[in-house]
Order: C-alpha cells, then sequence, then structure tokens
DNA sequence: TAATTCGCTAGACCGA
DNA sequence: TCGGTCTAGCGAA
C-alpha cells in the first residue's frame, strides 16, 4: 500500500541488503521517526574511453575479483566547464564496495581514458542526485519502508530536540582504563530531564540508584529509549564518553541499542581521528562543534574544556573536579554530592552549548547537503567542495578528480604571495581613521569573476578589460563557475541581513536568520582558501595569485590615495588601511574620501570606514624596523582596541599581559606615561615580594607534535615530559599550562605543570626580565622610557612632546 | 583525511 | 660563554 509521508530527514546513510548497497533514511515526522529504504538509488561513477562503444562491451564482460558491473549507460556530460558535453560510460554496481573494487582495476583497461566521481560516499551522492536538504522537510511516497518517490518539501517549524549524556570513571592507574575502571556515575540532560545514575547512593533528588555498574549502564540506554531526543549530544563523545561506555557495555555484554533502528554506536574513521555515529538519532559531539567555531575564527579560547568553554561561552562559571579528587570522592564516600552535582553540570552546559549553534549547523546541512553528523565535524574544504559539487551536479558538469599525492607535493612547493602589509609609521599618533573593504577576497572574486573555467579565455577584451596584476585575465562575458556561486551567495546574505534588520532581536525566528547569514558567511569566507589548497578538487594557482595581486593592487591604492588627499597613510595589513587626520581635514572628509573610492571601485568592492580613533600606537622592533601586525587603538569612548600584542597571546603570562594592557591604556586613553611607569614598577614589586598569585604567571601553549618529535625542546614540552613521567596523559593537541619555577638552570628545566606548582613558588627574575618588561618596554620605549628608568629611577617625560 | 600567507618573538641549539 | 641560526607557536587578516 503506497502510503505518503512528509517529515524531516534527519540522517542517511546505507546498509548492505544481500548483494545491494541500498540508501537508508530517517525521516522525523509529527508521530515518530521512520526508517525508509531508497532501493532504486545505486552505486556508480563515470569512464571515458577511446571508443565508448567498445569499452562497454568490454566492461560488460569482465570481471574484478568475482565482481562485475550491474550494468552500463552511455551519458552525455561536461568534463569541465568550457568543454563541450560528450559522450562517457556510467557504470552502475549493486554495492559501493564493488565500486571499490572496480574503480581501482578499471584503470588498466585498453582504451581507458579517465575514471570521474568514484569517490563520493554514497549518502552523500543521493543527496546531491536528489537534491535533498538534510534537516528540511521531505515529501516522500512510500510503499511500506520502501521510498518511491522523495523531494524537498520546504522548512520545519518545530525544533529538534537534545539529549545530552557524560560519564565519571575511575582511575585506578594513572588515568581512566576502560578494561579495569568502573564508571561511577552517568549524567543525562534533556529539555525534559536531568539525573544522575549512579552505583553509590546520594542524597539528591536527581540521582537515580542502581545496584551495579551493568545495571547503570543499562538505565542509560532505557533513559534515552525513553526520553527519546532527535539528537544525542556529548562533550567529547567521539573519543571518550562513547568508546569508555562501549567497552565497558562489552565486558557487560549489554546491548547500546540507543539507534533508532536499535543499533548500537559504532565508531568511523573522520579526518584525523574518529566520530562515532549512532543511527536515526545522530551523536553531536560539542567538543567537535566547539573546534570548528574555533577554526572558524568565530570564538577564540585559551582552552577548550567544558569548564573554560561554559564561561566563555555561555556566562556560566563551572568548577572543574580533577582525576584524583574524584578518586578521592568514590574511595571516602564524602562528598558524593559535590561529584554528581558536577556530573550533571557537566550533561547540562553541554546541551546548552549545543542548543546555542545548533542553529548554525543545521543551516550548514541545508546549505551544503550534508547531514547534521557531517555537518558538525566538517571543514572548511569540505563546505566548500560539496557546494561546488552540488553545482557541477546541476549543471551536467562532471566534479573534478582530487589530485594525485603528486600533485598535492608540487603545489606545496609552489605558494603565491599572499597579502600586502604596510610597514607602519612608528610611534604615538592622534586622531585616526581605519578603512577596510568589506569581504575582501569573495569581493575581489566576484568583481573580477575570478573562476579557473574563466581564467584565460581568449577573448582580447577580456584581457584588455580583466587583467590581474599578475598578467592572468577573467573573462567578462560569462559567469564563472566558482565566482558564479560566490555572487548568489553573496546576494544570498546581503538579502538575509536586511531582513534581519526587520525582526525581533532573540525571537526564533530571529535566530533562524542569524544562523543562515552566519553559514554564508562562513561559507563565503572559505572560498578563497581553498582555491590554494594543495588537495582541493577545484585548485588554482593562478586565481588564487590574482585574487591576492588585486587586492594588494587595492591596498596600495587606498594607502597612496590617501596621501594625495592630504591625509596620511601611516599603515595597512592585507585589506585595510589607517588614516592620520590632520589638522585641516574632518572626519566628513574621510567620509566623502571612502564615498569618491567607492564610486570607482568595480562590481561589488566595497570600502568601508571601519571607525575613528582618538590615538593609536606602533612600536619599533628590536631591529630598529617598525612591528607591523601589532598596534594599539583608543576609540573616541575611551575603548582599546589591542592587536597582536602580548596581551592578546595565550602563550604569554596573565601577569605580563595585564600589565601591557594596563600601561596601554594609561598612555593612550589617559595620555599619562608615568602613570604607565609606575604600573609597571608596582608589578614589579608584588612579583619581587613573592605576591603574585599562580593564575596570573601561568603560561598556555599547546603540544603540536609528538612529545618525541621536537628536534627543539622549549618550556611546554619540557614541563610536559615531566608531567607525563608523573603519569599524566598529554600529547599532541593538549594545551601546556605551566609555570617557571626557581629549580633548574635553563628556562626548560625551571618549567613544570602549573597543578604541580605552589603559590609562591615562581623564578621572579623570569617574569620580570622575560615577561613584564619586554611585554612593555616597546612602548614604553616609543615614549623616551628605557629598561633602566623602569627597573630604578623614575623619568619624567611630556606626553604631549610625542604627539 | 583540517582554507591561505605574512609576521613577530622566545628560547633552544650549536659552533667558535 | 658568546652570538648567530633554527625551531616553534601564535596571531592578523
Amino acid at each position: 500500500m503506497a502510503r505518503e509521508i512528509t517529515g524531516v530527514l534527519i540522517d542517511a546513510d546505507y546498509r548492505q541488503k544481500g548483494p545491494d548497497s541500498v540508501i537508508r533514511l530517517f525521516v522525523k515526522t509529527p508521530e515518530k521517526t521512520e526508517e525508509l529504504f531508497d532501493p532504486d538509488f545505486e552505486p556508480y561513477f563515470y569512464v571515458s574511453a577511446e571508443k565508448n562503444e567498445k569499452m562497454k562491451k568490454i566492461l560488460l564482460e569482465k570481471e574484478f575479483e568475482g565482481v562485475k558491473v550491474k550494468k552500463i549507460e552511455i551519458v552525455e556530460k561536461q568534463l569541465s566547464p568550457n568543454e563541450k558535453p560528450e559522450k562517457l560510460l556510467k557504470l552502475i554496481f549493486h554495492a559501493t564496495f564493488d565500486l571499490t573494487k572496480w574503480r581501482d582495476k578499471v584503470v588498466d583497461i585498453e582504451g581507458f581514458k579517465e575514471k570521474r566521481e568514484y569517490d563520493i560516499p554514497f549518502h552523500n551522492r543521493y543527496l546531491i542526485d536528489k537534491q535533498l536538504e538534510p534537516t528540511n522537510l521531505v515529501k516522500i511516497k512510500a510503499d511500506g519502508n520502501e521510498v518511491l518517490e522523495i523531494k524537498k518539501a520546504g522548512e520545519p517549524k518545530e525544533d529538534f530536540t537534545m539529549g545530552s549524556f557524560d560519564l565519571e570513571t575511575y582511575s585506578r592507574g594513572k588515568f581512566s582504563d576502560a578494561k579495569t575502571d568502573p564508571i561511577l556515575t552517568i549524567s543525562y540532560a534533556s529539555k525534559k530531564t536531568e539525573k544522575v545514575l549512579s552505583t553509590k547512593k546520594i542524597k539528591q533528588k536527581y540521582v537515580q540508584f542502581e545496584e551495579t555498574e551493568q545495571k547503570m549502564i543499562q538505565a542509560l540506554v532505557d533513559e534515552i529509549k525513553k526520553d527519546n531526543p532527535d539528537f544525542l549530544i556529548t562533550y567529547n563523545g567521539d573519543s571518550f564518553d562513547f568508546p569508555y561506555l562501549k567497552d565497558r557495555a562489552e565486558q557487560f555484554k549489554i546491548k547500546l541499542d540507543m539507534g533508532l533502528d536499535g543499533a548500537e554506536p559504532k565508531a568511523k574513521r573522520k579526518g584525523f581521528g574518529s566520530a562515532v555515529q549512532v543511527k536515526g538519532r545522530p551523536h553531536l559531539d560539542a567538543f567537535q562543534i566547539v573546534r570548528i567555531l574555533a577554526r572558524f575564527q568565530v570564538i577564540n579560547l585559551l582552552k577548550y574544556d567544558l569548564e573554560s568553554v561554559s564561561e566563555a561561552l555561555l556566562g556560566e562559571k563551572k568548577e572543574k573536579i580533577q582525576a584524583a579528587e574524584i578518586n578521592q570522592i568514590w574511595d571516602s564516600g564524602k562528598d558524593l554530592e559535590k561529584l554528581a552535582d558536577y556530573n550533571i553540570a557537566d550533561a547540562i552546559t553541554t546541551h546548552k552549548l549545543t542548543e546555542q549553534y545548533l542553529p548554525l549547523f543545521l543551516e550548514l546541512s541545508r546549505l551544503v547537503k550534508h547531514v547534521p553528523f557531517d555537518s558538525s565535524r566538517t571543514s572548511a574544504g569540505q563546505l566548500v567542495e560539496y557546494l561546488l559539487m552540488n553545482k557541477a551536479f546541476i549543471e551536467g558538469i562532471l566534479i573534478p578528480n582530487k589530485p594525485f599525492e603528486s600533485d598535492v607535493k608540487s603545489r606545496d612547493l609552489s605558494p603565491i604571495t599572499g597579502g600586502y602589509v604596510k610597514e607602519p609609521r612608528p610611534g604615538l599618533h592622534e586622531n585616526l581613521a581605519v578603512l577596510d573593504f568589506t569581504s575582501l577576497h569573495p569581493s575581489i572574486m566576484i568583481s573580477h569573476n575570478i573562476s579557473p573555467d574563466t581564467l584565460n579565455c581568449g577573448h582580447a577584451d577580456c584581457k584588455k578589460k580583466n587583467s590581474a596584476p599578475t598578467g592572468d585575465y577573467f573573462c567578462t562575458e560569462k559567469k564563472g563557475f566558482m565566482s558564479g556561486i560566490l555572487e548568489e551567495l553573496f546576494n544570498r546574505r546581503k538579502k538575509l541581513k536586511k531582513e534581519l534588520k526587520e525582526l525581533k532581536k532573540g525571537s526564533r525566528e530571529y535566530k533562524l536568520i542569524h544562523a543562515r547569514q552566519h553559514a554564508l558567511k562562513i561559507v563565503l569566507n572559505s572560498f578563497y582558501g581553498t582555491l590554494v589548497f594543495p588537495r582541493f578538487r577545484w585548485y588554482s594557482r593562478e586565481c588564487g595569485a590574482a585574487v591576492t595581486a588585486w587586492s594588494r593592487q587595492y591596498v596600495k591604492m587606498i594607502s597612496k590615495r590617501a596621501d594625495e588627499n592630504g591625509f596620511e597613510s601611516i599603515y595597512g595589513d592585507t585589506d585595510s588601511a589607517f588614516l592620520k587626520i590632520p589638522e585641516n581635514k574632518t572626519k566628513q572628509n574621510v567620509k566623502e574620501f571612502v564615498k569618491k573610492i567607492n564610486s570607482e571601485l568595480p562590481g561589488i568592492m566595497n570600502l568601508e570606514l571601519e571607525d575613528f580613533y582618538k590615538r593609536g600606537i606602533f612600536v619599533t622592533k628590536e631591529s630598529g624596523e617598525a612591528a607591523k601586525k601589532r598596534y594599539a587603538l583608543v576609540d573616541f569612548k575611551g575603548n582599546l582596541k589591542i592587536v597582536g600584542f602580548e596581551y592578546v597571546r595565550r602563550d604569554w603570562a596573565g601577569v605580563a599581559k595585564e600589565t601591557q594592557r594596563e600601561v596601554i591604556a594609561a598612555i593612550l586613553d589617559e595620555g599619562d606615561v608615568d602613570k604607565a611607569a609606575k604600573i609597571v614598577k608596582e608589578k614589579i614589586k608584588q612579583l619581587k615580594d613573592g605576591k603574585t598569585p599562580k593564575k596570573d604567571l601561568t603560561v598556555f601553549t599547546q603540544i603540536r607534535q609528538g612529545l618525541d618529535e621536537y628536534k627543539s625542546v622549549g618550556p611546554h614540552i619540557a614541563a610536559a615530559k615531566k608531567a607525563v613521567e608523573k603519569g599524566k596523559d598529554l600529547d599532541s593537541g593538549s594545551i601546556i599550562e605551566y609555570i617557571i619555577t626557581r629549580r633548574g638552570k635553563s628556562i626548560s628545566d625551571k618549567a613544570q605543570l602549573a597543578e604541580y606548582v605552589k603559590e609562591g613558588d615562581y623564578d621572579e627574575e623570569y617574569y620580570i626580565s622575560n615577561q613584564v618588561i619586554p611585554a612593555v618596554i616597546k612602548i614604553m620605549r616609543e615614549l623616551g622610557y628605557s629598561e633602566d628608568d623602569l627597573n630604578h629611577g623614575g623619568k619624567q617625560v611630556d606626553l604631549s612632546s610625542f604627539s
């Protein structure tokens, strides 16, 4: 009996049914989430040959490791945007692993020219070919659970539900080992319930006592099934909670059938690590989400444990309980309440965190046709690649292959020249205006129609009108494949931003549209970088080089024009110009200047007045040249903007960073150099007196290689190695928090993990000479102070003589 | 199988 | 013990 289903497409994968790989969909309807199969969709890839008919005959007979092709169609496709459609073979298979076998062997057949689209994951292939948008509605005609017809059907009105869980484990040795160490408590949180399962009795109302660990794990599974959330959320569940839970469950022979079809969580290789999938009830790892946000520079934190993230993103302070303390609480049976509170807080925080960012990832899913499981673990490359793959499919153009390793290597060896950074005029400046280009790289690509397929089109007119400073030029007659999609995305975002102004902040609609434009922003900003990413399918060195060459030309032009117009251009970095407004010029003059420039810029390119500033300082390096990418500004409301300096770096001690900030504030905002000197002297005195607290002495540095791979062992590596000997679990990726103590010869010798250091145990000489003084001296020097002046006597300098 | 290049700085390393 | 060079990390855009 045929029936019609309308619901939200929440997940997609495939199952093996006999010889066939069959697409499986999870569709959430108002009643329940349905598991459906689409048996009509088959794995395929393309082959072009010298003689198609002949090749077809040969291949139909062929058998590789006992596997034959299911059927072969002859289709017409463009091999690239500029080529005429031509005939080629579409090899269709029963199963994905048949395809995998064939794609390697088929290259050896005589007459073979090329293979294409042989490495698109089956579920993604399906979503593209059927033009479906995960997390949006689909309308399905089905016979039982078999899909007869499926198409997209707009946006859902309902929000998704989430359930998060978190484990607390015992550590018999140095750290928890699932082979021997039990799970102590498990928290679970959703909109409907908050509870902690525990094998010890704890008095809070939300704690549910279970006699054994086995029963506790079973209770978690039951809880998830009962609560039935759309998504399952963890913080670092990909690497810790799920692998641990699976290991323990196996030992107790418990089936973790928390998936919708009764399936157990399954680890899947993904990027550098692995991701854990729960079928039909997608598992989203909030830690992965946070990492992506960090990569896209949506957030920037000292470290990414749940406590730091909670405070920074939710504004909620959360106390961390160390593994040793968990053991102690458990063994003594004292303070079990504290452990339960901690455990439930983890689940609740994880839930809130995901709630905040889920809309963004849902929009990314819709935009690039990724299931949420994938979009929540994506990369810039993937986002752009899938957008282009989708466009290629729609236009009947074949997707380019991924490059060979040899190509990747050679591409790696010839980087392009990047943006232009003007050497600043060092010193203190008054009355500044900062101008910058809005979305410089995308706007250049759109305005100059930069795309691999418009490159050097052969038209004399295009060469005359649209040549990059590199000598390459781009077609002005035909819209480019890449620049075309960029323009479309750009216009969509522009429209959304306009809509946003009409909406009430905080409303559901506002959040939705905001997330949508944010998703577009992330993708728009990713295009240029992928162009020169060696593994990118649409890599084009010429296009990338043209973008930056034009960017250098434009930013230099602004600087020059500013000078010609009676301003003084003092600095600029990639897309900006810093102007000093002289006595005889006004803010209005700056605005007029910007307007004039904009009337001359091509296409959608736009110069923006970022802001006016009362004062700014640029400093001199040891070499005597002015330092780029380091400056501080103060606006007319007294707000400081500190860029590049130690203050914004996590690998400097808080005492140095804070002193630097206060010095900058005294000088820029109050114009009081002597106050700045006093601040420094006071901090030095505190250091000498041993009064500076640990937290202001801690330096954060990430380990970025294996501990044994380092040629040069810096303080963070030395501290980490010592800690590993004591049993800490530290490796590539860990962020080391260390302090320079008094014991040892070199700085590395003296470095110890902050958690092992007692208050007051620090090398004050190091913190004075290697932290505080270097952080402030460059700034003070611009105003006539020397290191001696700071360490010893006072010196009176009048600020007015420097401005 | 993590988008790019430009730039600054500290501290180890190494040979004289 | 010194001074130059190299390794390493992080930030700007």
